[in-house]
DNA sequence: GTAAATGCGACCAGAAAAGTCGTATTTTCA
DNA sequence: TGAAAATACGACTTTTCTGGTCGCATTTAC
């Protein structure tokens, strides 16, 4: 199953903040946490990523933060994931150090195992975050209230 | 971290070794099990995942086994996918039965996540497997002789 | 009726992801 | 100059998921 890694969503929603903000405005840890009750710990990894990469500038003492360090536009959904979660790994014998895989002398696949994982990366590293994060189209608004005022609290099940 | 699971390398494994079969031709998972070292059951999985999705025509009995159903060009990477590792799920907010995610009134993100979410699985769905495994061009044909040729057995480390 | 094949469900182990904890460092400001 | 507020960072634990195993039922050819 291909899944978004929480932490990239983490990662997403931290920038999607961010970009409301008005220029020059730092934003901490906690307020973010608060804003969107995700623990500290995680979420405060999650920006260190995106800072040591460059998406993002930090300052740190009092009054510090971070705040958006490049134009989204100029930064892929590959960069951010690769940030984030590490380098894109596709496949189990397309390993950067090219330890020999399982199946070496009868392996029949690398050839279409390539070809996908490079369709995959040319997708994340095509798509901006602007074009990602960009003002939502109201078909998407209606989804996201939707999803917003799906169940009372006392529901609340994460699974 | 994006990866491919083993069981649709598997699956792409065998379906390009039934290619290379002569039509109406019979394939057992036993076979494919000796030809590309891969434990039986699970290969076995796999196949029956295939078949039951339709990719595939079974046979039980002896002398029975697997061959194509319909003509690779006719299904596409994302049923592959599907059949084998269930349903694409890209997101924990997301989920079928749309149980409430824990950033519910909080949650900023969806409308990206969803963005997201419909790109990859055009990628999947509009790229058919007969594209994916069709003959190999001379580029990756190299690639994959230096795969094959990579390490003596004895350094065989799979990791 | 036996051997060779698929069909299927329950179970186990190891790896990866997510989350936690603790501490050091930097900076502002009173 | 000291306290508070923030990031930086690494080690550890817990949870989840995937890959893999086992066992047995069913079907079919000969």
């Amino acid at each position: 199953m291909v899944k978004i890694s929480r932490k990239v969503e983490y990662a997403l929603m931290a920038l999607q903040h961010m970009r409301g903000q008005r220029s020059g405005q730092m934003v901490s840890a906690k307020d973010l946490c608060a804003a969107y009750q995700v623990a500290f710990p995680i979420l405060s990894k999650v920006l260190q990523n995106l800072a040591a990469a460059g998406v993002l500038r930090s300052a740190q003492g009092a009054h510090g933060g971070y705040q958006i360090a490049r134009p989204l536009a100029d930064v892929t959904f590959g960069e951010l994931s690769e940030a984030v979660v590490g380098p894109l790994q596709f496949s189990y014998c397309l390993h950067r150090d090219r330890v020999r895989c399982q199946l070496a002398e009868c392996c029949n696949v690398i050839s279409p195992v390539v070809r996908l994982s490079r369709r995959i990366e040319e997708l994340f590293y095509n798509m901006s975050l602007e074009e990602l994060l960009h003002a939502e189209e109201p078909q998407e608004a209606a989804i996201r209230a939707r999803h917003n005022a799906a169940a009372p609290a006392e529901e609340l099940v994460w699974k």
